[in-house]
DNA sequence: GCAATAGTGTCTGTCAGACAATATAGG
DNA sequence: CCTATATTGTCTGACAGACACTATTGC
């Protein structure tokens, strides 16, 4: 048995009217019977060619020693955007990265200690942040897969050359694979491929991130016309250094766009 | 106080390992505060070449005497779809409709009562349902317009003949928008706007569904031409009826496609 | 026949894919 | 010059928009 005392369960509000009060007493107790909030984050970059994710171990129960997404539990006077920064910041030692909330998850026996619903948040960032991220010893960068491809969706596969296919904790893998199926979908309409490049690049670099999410190769000159032509990428006038063939033009995004007369 | 029988927390999964069970049993649930959860629907249809949606007048406080989102408190033994679908069958006597999880809201203040974080959901429902919806006098249908187009995104407004622009309570104008936004963007690559009509309907009313979405109008051989082409809509033989012209070819949407050899 | 809308055929501009050709770095 | 990759140019096929044309219903 679990014993839960339900006066903790008035403590955060303000005071209530008399009609609400009247209200509330009509319901059936377990309506107002409270589940906990968290926010789990889906971190991702691209990495050797192929799309991989930032996991933590867990340390505790449940689900010890499996891989999890990093997060954490929404305090009760905490934006969910902020509490997902927070979580960043904790466990990934990250300042800042594109986050962008994905779904929220509430199935019934997701966490087995309690009721959880998890408001989950994808985040992009430029390979070159994964190597702060990695300063914790409990993170691990993993290599991302599906099954299915394209629009269908369903759950991914987490691997690692050390561990080979991961164990992930809760409905970590569900999750997951949501947020590579909104990834594929939102590439070619919006800008976050940006989000995964540093600040100038080439656009054979924009051309892999744009393969290793979709998992299709692309023809060289179409990709270059298609992404010069939305106007918004401005050459730099700099150009690759330590290659041993042609250095490309590095690139420099801007959302503005060239519209001007 | 409120007794939880563990056993039910089981029900989902694979057995529990000894470490983690043990860990169960010393966890103390009041370490952490937790916000209410609510589920908000955003019920659209095309009325008149027009998009609307069904709005509930709130007869207690908070927001008493404004127009708000159907929506509920979810239970702690109740899934969010679940919460949806209570809700819809509740609050707007409907007993189906297509309905996705659209985003949550979980500003600090967003309810003055207390700490309620929302998941909203969107729903489709054919013009017909509507009528069945409207039974109930505390709900009315209003119009829904942007003051943006396209991708921007950004609150909506409703109105009613009778009332002019209404006043929607909490966020509800910022939900609004958001599902105007996402209906705008799934409607042409996926089969949403199918949702929206009959089960047979002429093209011309598929044109209509899509105009007044999208805010603009398409020339019409090069419509017929793209949904036709796409291989999901068999002609029925039958044809319009009460039509005081040439009566149409009702169409049914099949999602299988026709891809056979 | 007339009005009104359904449905078809054809031209054309846009754009992505295929592929060949040229350019430039290190050696 | 050779290798490897960057960058440009040209052809072509798919497809949406424009628009003129034909078809069919009630009156």
């Amino acid at each position: 048995m679990i014993i839960i005392d339900i006066s903790i369960m008035s403590i955060n509000g303000a005071a209530m009217s008399d009609g609400e009060q009247e209200f509330l007493e009509g319901y059936d107790p377990k309506a107002f019977d409270r589940p906990s909030v968290a926010v789990d984050l889906v971190l991702m970059s691209v990495h050797e060619r192929t799309l991989h994710a930032l996991l933590v171990r867990r340390d505790e129960q449940p689900a010890k020693g499996k891989w999890a997404l990093p997060g954490g539990f929404v305090r009760i006077d905490e934006e969910l955007d902020a509490a997902a920064k927070r979580i960043l910041k904790e466990k990934a030692h990250l300042q800042s990265a594109y986050l962008e909330q994905l779904y929220s998850f509430g199935a019934i026996g997701r966490d087995p200690r309690m009721r959880v619903i998890s408001v989950s948040y994808f985040a992009l960032l430029p390979e070159e942040k994964f190597a702060q991220a990695l300063r914790s010893d409990a993170l691990t960068l993993a290599k991302i897969t599906t099954a299915w491809t394209g629009e269908s969706g369903g759950p991914a596969e987490a691997s690692t050359e050390t561990e080979g296919r991961l164990s992930l904790a809760f409905d970590h893998a569900d999750i997951l694979g949501l947020a590579v199926k909104r990834l594929r979908g939102k590439l070619d309409y919006s800008d976050i491929a940006f989000e995964l490049l540093p600040k100038q690049f080439a656009l054979r670099e924009l051309q892999d991130v744009h393969e290793a999410i979709l998992g299709v190769s692309f023809n060289k000159p179409a990709f270059r016309r298609r992404m010069l032509d939305k106007g918004n990428l401005n050459p730099t006038g700099h150009r690759e250094e330590g290659v041993t063939f042609r250095p490309a033009e590095l690139y420099r995004f801007s959302r503005k766009g060239n519209i001007h007369g």
